[in-house]
Order: C-alpha cells, then structure tokens, then sequence
DNA sequence: ACCTGAACACCGTTCAAGT
DNA sequence: ACCTGAACACCGTTCAAGT
C-alpha cells in the first residue's frame, strides 16, 4: 500500500529533524515517532539511535531549529522597536511550524542561538529600567506569546492532521450557532472570529501589538513609581 | 514492590479524572496512561472504557475540570477590572493542576462552564468598544496567557516528575552561569529570576497586569483612531 | 450495568551482531 | 562509522464473554 518511491535521501541527523517537523506540520506532532520516521527513510527503526540519542533528543532538536531559523533582527529604534523586532523574528520562525512550534519553549535556555536572543532582549528591557526580574518574566512571556499566537490561532488546530481541520472546525462552529442566542448573544456573533482567521498578517500584528502595548504601558507606570520614590 | 494498600475508591468517571489530574500534577501529564489508572484503582485497563469513551475523552474531561471548578467572578467596576477577574479566576483554577493546565485551552467552546466564561468575556470587550474579531483575539489571548502563566512559571517545570524538578533546575542555572560574563552579562544577572520563582503571587499579578495593561493600551489607541474618522 | 480475558497493532529502547 | 535483528516492556483499543 505504502509504496514508497522514496527520493532516498540520506539519513542524516538534520534530515530526521526536517523530516519531523514535516511531519508535525501535516499531522500533529503525535504523529512523528521513531519508526514511522525509520520508515519514511526505508531504514530500519534502530538505525535513528545512531544519528540521534532517543527521542527526548529529537524533540529538542526540532525545537532547536527555530532558533537557528530566526531572521536577522533589525536592532534599530527605540527599545520597544527592537522588542517587536524580536516578537516579529519569533513569530515568524515559529510560524514555518506550527505543529511543532511548542517545542521551542523548552529550548531558549539550552540553545546557543537562543540563549544570544534572550541575552539581547533582556538587554533592551533592563535597559529599559525593568528590573532582573521583570526583564526575565517579561521575556519568558514574550517568547510563550509567539508560540501561542502560531499555534493557538483560530483556525490552526495544530493537533490535528491537515485533512480533517476543515471537518472539525465546521463541526466547532455548527457547535456555537446551535447555541441559544438569548444566553450567548456575544459567542454566537463572534462565531466566525472564534473558528477562523481571515487575515493572517493583521492577526500576528494584532497579537504582537497587544504584547508591545502591555509591556510599554507596565514601563511608564513602573517609571512614574520610581520617580515618586 | 508497588503494595497497593490502596483505599480502594469506587471507580466512577470523576474518580478516574481525579487521579489522572493527580498523576499529572507529580509526574507530568504524559504519566497519566489508561493501564497506569487501570493499576491504581487495582481493576483491568478495560474496566476505564466504561467510564470513558477513550484517552481522548479522558484528557478532555481533565481539561473541562478548570471551568467547572472555576471560583465566582466578582463582576462589579469597569470593564478591565472584570477582564481582571476573568484572569484571576482562571489563574486560580489552572494553578490547581498546573501539569494539565495546558488541557483546558482545546474545551473552551466546548464546556458549558467555558462557553459562559467566553460570553461574559466576549461581551465586556465588546462593551468596551473592540469589534467582534479583536474580541475574539483577547479572549482566546487570555486564556492562553492565563495557561502560560501557569505552566511557564520559573521553576515549575511540569513536564518533568516532581522529584526531578530540583536536579534539573540546578543543573538549567549552573549552564546559565557557566556562560561568558561578557558576551552573556545580563543572562548571568538574570539566571535565578530565570530559573526560579520566589514569590508566586507576585508573579501572577505581574503576569496578570501585563496582560491587562495591553488590552487597555490597545483600547485606548482604538478609541483615539475611532474619534478621528 | 459493570467488569474481565485474550488478542492486536502500535510504541521507545537495549544489546549484540553485522559490514 | 553506520546499520540490522531480535527481544523487551510498555502503550491504546476491540470484541466477546462473564456476573
């Protein structure tokens, strides 16, 4: 059944990670496991364990890529500029795979690449009078909010695989609609909103903007206190 | 080895919820296994299937637990004093089982409990002047931020067994500080806010108020841009 | 109504062995 | 250096059968 006219490329420690994270994308991330991974390479399972330490390891390599995937950052501006630099560059990366983009939380602190981009954004928040705590708190925040606005959007169902997305969010707005209007007048109008996005770009900018906005607001008040004291 | 002088409690769906909430909270959700509970209620894997239809309706039913459990909404004050509320109460319910916490996001729309937490939601940024499609983006935000909160904590660490946590910490900030003071100067000046959490309440709020923060901001610059066309 | 027994098709992983 | 074969201890789940 499976007839694999496969292109036979070679097993390498970045092909399994590629390979993966396609994998991810089309079907989950449950979907990607040692053997049926072997199996795309027409290799046998144990033959993964050579390239590869177990499956722990895979995972964080898959996460790993996001980071050495990042565009470059334009570092010029204010700092809430470069920090939306930054939230641009995550979501922009992390949006390449969003079956797999919640692999990369895990990995900011272990990654070289990352741990360089977390260095420069707390860099611009201290600089920005936050405090070693907050900087650290506003960071993690930012990173988990680029991972939640690609896989959390309406529509994306990242759990489950490509072919049946349509399905389930037809039957998720079916769901809504059916519900009384008198009770939930406000959920049965922002059924559409809730089940689906119809403008990509203008949702990431949202998201990012609502982030930026936040942070800069806690700044200002934080200023204000500091000037009181 | 495993002496289940176990006090033998009645096998009824809510039951086998508890315990996989429990096994979820000191191991990590991925311990929580049909046999695993199967062995802990000292009954056949099978005996399960007739509380629940499968693993999938499991893990929902775990996810469905937050809204149930959910404290009253102080509803009095502005709009962003009960967005407020809104955070807080699902900060306290997913702070309760922070190793699912992650579960409750997919049950949203589909839990009675959550549906009416969304309408009340939807309706007071609508009331606050957003369109039904930056309503929608908020409150999917919220809850999302509310999880992340909760689960990204410094030091929480849910994926991993609770007698672990500690070793893994240690060893996350002893990487942190091994690193080059002059290329890492301000990941060496955060690696305990980064690795650590040392007072818990003033975390959420602060996690809270960013959230918040943001949504006034952008309802703010909304209502700047509505007076002027 | 509620549970068991046996069986199936999957997992990840180890270890010794091949080339 | 890179891969295979055989084996082990786990999964979720079905289906027929017991009480």
């Amino acid at each position: 059944m499976i007839t694999k006219t496969a292109p036979r490329v070679e097993l390498t420690r970045d092909a399994i990670v590629g390979r993966a994270l396609a994998i991810a994308d089309v079907e989950g991330s449950d979907a990607v496991t040692i053997r049926r991974l072997a199996q795309e390479f027409d290799v046998t399972p144990m033959a993964l364990y050579w390239h590869v330490k177990n499956k722990d390891e895979l995972l964080a390599a898959m996460g790993d890529r996001f980071y050495e995937e990042l565009p470059e950052l334009d570092q010029s501006g204010s700092w809430s500029d470069r920090l939306r630099a930054v939230m641009e560059a995550l979501v922009g990366s992390l949006g390449n795979h969003p079956g797999s983009a919640h692999l990369a939380a895990h990995r900011v602190l272990a990654n070289e690449a990352g741990q360089q981009l977390t260095e420069t954004t707390l860099g611009m928040l201290r600089s920005a009078g936050f405090s070693a705590t907050q900087a650290s708190d506003i960071a993690r925040s930012a990173l988990q909010s680029a991972v939640m606005l690609v896989t959390q959007m309406a529509g994306a169902e990242v759990a489950v695989a490509a072919d049946e997305r349509d399905a389930v969010l037809r039957a998720k707005r079916a769901a809504i609609t059916a519900l009384p209007v008198e009770r939930f007048p406000n959920l049965v109008a922002c059924a559409d909103a809730l089940t689906g996005c119809d403008d990509e770009a203008a949702y990431y900018a949202f998201g990012v903007d609502l982030f930026i906005a936040g942070v800069e607001r806690l700044n200002a008040s934080t200023k204000r206190q500091n000037r009181k004291t």
